[in-house]
DNA sequence: AAAGCGGGGGG
DNA sequence: CCCCCAGCTTT
């Protein structure tokens, strides 16, 4: 199916626009497997100006496949911090492990066994393989899709698997002699550069001449993708609970389950509302209920801010209380027995711990304004001193 | 085949 | 601001 000449042509321009367009990326200057994996995992769902920062840092981190199988997985995790989809890492660093110990360290260089890493798939294999190997293997992703479903007009919806399966035969087959690599660099280059998702800039494009889709006037509306379902709302309550005594200036965090959503991060601790949320006294008996179970009391102060945190498949509507533990006069000479995944932390103790994004915000707001009320009380206190 | 899994950028 | 982007694992 389509015509060799049209096949051709694609590539040939396609390799020859490649040329003289190709970034500069930092995986781009060696072809070390291990580079190009830890760059391809980083990319799924990220785009390339996210990435970087994150792959250079980490490279610092965890130079080697030796280095980062060895390190603590929260070390990872930190590493990782802000990036979102933490699974990607934790299956990074099982799949590196097994590298050392079943591969000797060195990343494998064929389909089933690259393929049968943690967390690769039929894209990252393909990458791997070919940018690491130079192997003529096809890496289709969103950007390939988009580009083939237009050059090809293919009006197959690409959330179907069928879809992928036809996509990656057409790509193998369009791979020029000895240049997979470079080849599915470009391919996706093309796909981030000028065929563009919205407002695809045609009238620079190298192969815009055969482009099936865009003689159809049809470049806006490919490529065909039926709609995701929006996120499903959830009120919760979060309760960012301040240290007394010799807590005094911490607060109160917690460590999520090793399994499900945001496995093995740092939270506040929060619940979700049911019914109507916003009523502070429905807010107070939720998250004193809530804390209750784990041993901890609280009184719940006020309202401290607001804050939505956007999953593919939730969302999350959250209402900051700020808390104090309940003062105790029996209690308060025992020492604390909250539950072993519960930690006071200070500001500076931030750094130890991996949150999600939305966490990182309501701590920094919180810790900002304690900073800047401190301030204020050492500034007046500063004035009444030259007073006197 | 469908659902679960985060966060960022563009128009 | 709303809308869009998207690979792998698990079910």
């Amino acid at each position: 199916m389509y015509s060799l000449e049209q096949k051709q042509y694609f590539s040939a321009e396609l390799m020859s626009w490649y040329k003289r367009h190709k970034r500069d990326l930092p995986w781009r200057r060696s072809r070390n497997p291990y580079h190009i994996w830890v760059s391809e995992i980083m990319l799924q769902q990220t785009r390339v100006d996210t990435v970087i920062p994150y792959f250079e840092r980490f490279m610092d981190k965890f130079p080697t496949i030796e280095a980062l199988a060895e390190a603590p997985e929260e070390e990872v995790l930190k590493a990782w911090e802000g990036l979102g989809y933490y699974s990607r890492a934790r299956n990074l660093q099982t799949a590196v492990r097994e590298v050392q110990e079943r591969y000797g360290g060195t990343v494998p260089d064929t389909k089933e066994d690259v393929f049968s890493l943690k967390g690769v798939g039929p894209y990252t294999a393909g990458a791997i393989l070919s940018i690491a190997y130079n192997k003529p293997e096809p890496a289709v992703d969103g950007n390939v899709m988009r580009v083939l479903s237009r050059y090809f007009l293919i009006e197959e919806d690409i959330m179907k698997g069928s879809t992928r399966v036809l996509m990656e035969k057409l790509a193998k087959e369009l791979i020029p002699e000895g240049e997979a690599g470079d080849f599915n660099q470009a391919l996706m280059e093309l796909g981030a550069l000028v065929c563009t998702p919205k407002s695809p800039h045609c009238l620079t494009c190298p192969v815009m001449a055969h482009c099936a889709g865009r003689a159809a006037g049809m470049e806006d509306s490919l490529p065909i993708k039926k709609k995701a379902k929006p996120p499903r709302p959830e009120s919760r309550y979060t309760a960012l609970v301040e240290g007394t005594g010799e807590h005094t200036g911490k607060v109160l965090i917690r460590q999520r389950p090793a399994e499900g959503l945001l496995a093995r991060m740092w939270e506040l601790p929060h619940t979700l509302a049911t019914g109507a949320a916003g009523d502070p006294a429905a807010a107070h008996e939720a998250l004193a209920s809530h804390l209750a179970a784990d041993g901890l009391g609280i009184d719940s102060l006020h309202l401290l801010m607001q804050a939505e945190h956007v999953f593919s498949h939730i969302r999350w509507d959250m209402q900051v209380y700020v808390c104090r533990p309940e003062p105790s006069p029996l209690l308060s000479e025992l020492p604390e027995l909250l539950p072993s995944h519960y930690r006071w932390i200070s500001r500076e103790e931030m750094e130890q711990y991996a949150f999600p994004n939305v966490f990182l915000r309501i701590l920094n707001t919180y810790f900002k304004g304690t900073f800047q009320l401190k301030e204020k009380e050492r500034r007046s206190l500063h004035s009444r001193q030259s007073v006197l």
